[in-house]
DNA sequence: TAAAAATATATCGTGTACGATGTATTTTAT
DNA sequence: ATAAAATACATCGTACACGATATATTTTTA
């Protein structure tokens, strides 16, 4: 009876358990530079493309800009970045990083090396981890066109 | 260069993206009883047993009690369960489920099953998304031992 | 058995997430 | 050219997560 409804025969319950803890084991790494995942996320869209406005960075982290303004605006108030209004459009904020945002790309640069080392010495090998890529690429959009982002 | 800090090579965001959406995709079934997913997550915790202490269904959701806490507090408002001190050991918080909160098991007993129909009618078929299971379960474990969970 | 360690819960502060709403600016349609 | 719609950003309120800390009770240990 109820049989959909055990903790153990969901999938959802991994998924949110398995970001938790990956967040979770990226905290040693990121509590010396005062940063968060989230903010690593927005680290990582702009060493890509600097000089990026507001909903171009919530567009790639399919967040919405009530989560990343105050995100932008703590990174700001840290020295991260900086939000200049937008030339041609008043309306944008344009955000660039700092020195000392670009600079956190070496430091940060072995990160994923590191975590995924960590997990390798824990469950032995990868490969199967990593082969859930396509999978969740697909979920991810199966979820997104069912809410029209 | 910095290869491995592209956005799009990295698991972790595809991890915390897809438990987002899922999380949104429940949103549906949840805002008409005035429930959140991490408030079903503790339904179906004690669903399966009830009458337990607050340690208990933190560790099953891997959770601390200062999350766990306040969200029981919330769902005891809402009169879906009780917090009672406990007999033998009155440091512990004995939670039961109220009629309501029993009450919903049958109303929200389809909802995994709608959930998959709906992921299914956009991303066709769901076999690859459900063989992430075991690789989500290994790396959980992983990342459980890598903290002392 | 009394002191020390461990356990169970709670509180506080900070940082996300996100629905709802507000404002300014740009685009579009009339 | 002007009203209407769309867009970009911000603010507010609520609900998690989680590190740090506090308190009461139980268990362990000396």
């Amino acid at each position: 009876m109820y049989e959909q409804l055990k903790l153990d025969n969901q999938l959802c319950f991994r998924l949110y358990t398995a970001a938790r803890l990956v967040m979770r084991a990226y905290q040693p790494y990121f509590a010396p530079l005062g940063i968060t995942y989230p903010q690593y996320l927005v680290l990582l869209v702009l060493w890509e493309q600097d000089g990026q406005p507001v909903c171009d960075i919530a567009k790639r982290l399919l967040l919405d800009t009530n989560t990343v303004t105050p995100l932008l605006q703590r990174m700001e108030k840290a020295g991260l970045l900086v939000r200049q209004r937008g030339k041609e459009d008043t309306r944008q904020r344009i955000v660039t990083l700092t020195d000392k945002g670009m600079a956190m790309r070496e430091q940060l640069a072995c990160v994923p090396e590191c975590l995924g080392a960590d997990v390798v010495s824990k469950v032995g090998s990868a490969d199967d981890v990593l082969a859930m890529i396509p999978a969740l690429d697909k979920l991810i959009d199966g979820l997104k066109s069912l809410e029209n982002l």
